[in-house]
DNA sequence: AAGTAGGACAACCGCAATCCG
DNA sequence: CCGGATTGCGGTTGTCCTACT
């Protein structure tokens, strides 16, 4: 005998969620936190399984999520991060406030992994494409473990070879690239250096929050709220057809944007309160 | 204008880890 | 310590949108 499944299937609605769904969840994670996802759904009046509103509450709605486009600098931060990290999205979300892991794996499987190609790069180890055919003749794991197979010894690390600009001095062509000694750089190293950028970027994020409490221009800290530079903001259900503005102020109306930050506080408040 | 392909994002699935009685 | 319940995570799939023919 299996497992039991998370929930019953049979009358749980699945696929997109609905704006009033949406509300629903937010009201009553808001109003009461999250004790138990599984008694979730039943509480707030969701026809969904407690993980489906769990995944929507992180991936979606959870206040302090930063929307719209990754910058450059965000880009190359993942990338630096998964060349240490491998595929562990959670860790390598955690450097990111307000980014889920979710979006980042999507972000990673649909640009940086096409990014890094067109560079001649290969996306898992961040070597030229061509030394890696080279390698595959049973060369290429004992010279370049991957970071998910690895038990995470010192190892050489090439990323280097991308600047802060992330693309400016890369070679285009196939994997005409030359392995510079100086940009080999120790496990260790490479953690320091980018613990170092994390931790300015972060501490750039919350001294913006320190100095405005709106949720919404805590997202402007780091990125333009103007749709046209960031056109995936545009593909939320929520603004179709009405101005990210818009969005915000008919959100406002929902719920006090002032009290989400910090949103842990909120949280403990919230339990202290029962 | 209709059909199709590809891209981007949201959501689901199944397993592993953790919690708790 | 054990076993069931719950949560977290990563891989995969589904859906929608846009560009192209």
């Amino acid at each position: 005998m299996g497992r039991q499944p998370c929930c019953d299937k049979a009358g749980v609605k699945r696929g997109p969620w609905t704006i009033e769904e949406d509300q629903k969840l937010m009201n009553f994670i808001l109003n009461n936190g999250i004790h138990c996802w599984r008694t979730v759904p039943k509480l707030a009046g969701l026809l969904r399984c407690g993980k489906s509103c769990r995944l929507r509450w992180i991936n979606y709605l959870r206040p302090d999520l930063k929307r719209g486009g990754f910058t450059e600098m965000e880009e190359d931060q993942i990338i630096q991060l998964h060349s240490l990290l491998g595929n562990r999205w959670s860790k390598i979300a955690a450097h990111f406030r307000g980014r889920t892991d979710n979006e980042i794996k999507n972000h990673w499987n649909t640009r940086i992994k096409k990014r890094l190609k067109h560079l001649g790069l290969d996306p898992m180890t961040k070597k030229p494409i061509e030394q890696m055919e080279h390698f595959d003749n049973g060369e290429k794991n004992k010279a370049y473990p991957h970071p998910n197979t690895s038990k995470g010894s010192e190892e050489n690390i090439d990323i280097k070879s991308l600047d802060n600009n992330g693309t400016k001095d890369m070679p285009k062509t196939g994997g005409k690239i030359e392995e510079k000694e100086e940009n080999k750089v120790t496990w260790n190293n490479e953690l320091h250096n980018y613990e170092n950028q994390c931790s300015q970027v972060e501490m750039g994020s919350w001294i913006s929050q320190e100095n405005n409490t709106s949720a919404s221009s805590y997202c402007s800290s780091s990125f333009s709220l103007d749709e046209s530079s960031y056109p995936y903001v545009g593909q939320s259900p929520y603004f179709q057809g009405e101005s990210l503005q818009q969005w915000v102020d008919n959100m406002d109306s929902i719920l006090s944007w002032d009290n989400f930050n910090p949103l842990e506080d909120d949280f403990l408040f919230l339990e202290n309160k029962q």
